[in-house]
DNA sequence: GCCAACGTTGGC
DNA sequence: GCCAACGTTGGC
């Protein structure tokens, strides 16, 4: 079981829209960035990410399931670009902000704090743990 | 709206 | 294979 995080601008395709899709779960297309692709490739049916607001909101909203393994991407003929399915699982009770990771010792080395343009990203256990925590989970 | 960071592209 | 130019992302 690995841990991710997946960053989307809600202008764009937001946690209410991913929620609306329900068990059936979307394609995370439109990823054109090889350490994304390959972060996709990696995941497996089962894995667990958290669904995160750049942009305006910057926090974390949600809790999202991998529901298939990385295929060509739908809307590209570029073979290059895959992508898997995500599912959404739960809401946090309240989002946890990027001010609220900035400020937890704890978070220093989330690649969220770190690389703050890479749209999907892995987070570790230990991380995961403490940001479901602070989202009131 | 600006700008820094970073990834990609293309000329050499 | 290097590097300058350019485009995109995301925080502020």
């Amino acid at each position: 079981m690995a841990y991710w995080l997946f960053k989307s601008e809600p202008s764009t395709w937001s946690w209410d829209q991913q929620v609306a899709k329900g068990q059936a779960g979307e394609e995370w297309d439109g990823v054109r960035n090889y350490q994304a692709r390959n972060f996709m490739r990696k995941m497996a049916v089962g894995d667990l990410g958290f669904f995160y607001h750049s942009q305006t909101e910057k926090a974390v909203v949600g809790i999202v399931e991998v529901c298939a393994e990385a295929h060509p991407d739908s809307t590209t003929d570029d073979d290059r670009w895959e992508c898997v399915d995500i599912k959404a699982v739960e809401p946090l009770q309240q989002p946890v902000t990027l001010d609220m990771v900035k400020a937890d010792p704890r978070l220093a080395d989330m690649v969220l704090v770190k690389n703050s343009r890479l749209s999907v990203q892995p987070v570790t256990e230990n991380e995961w743990k403490i940001v479901r925590e602070l989202g009131g989970l």
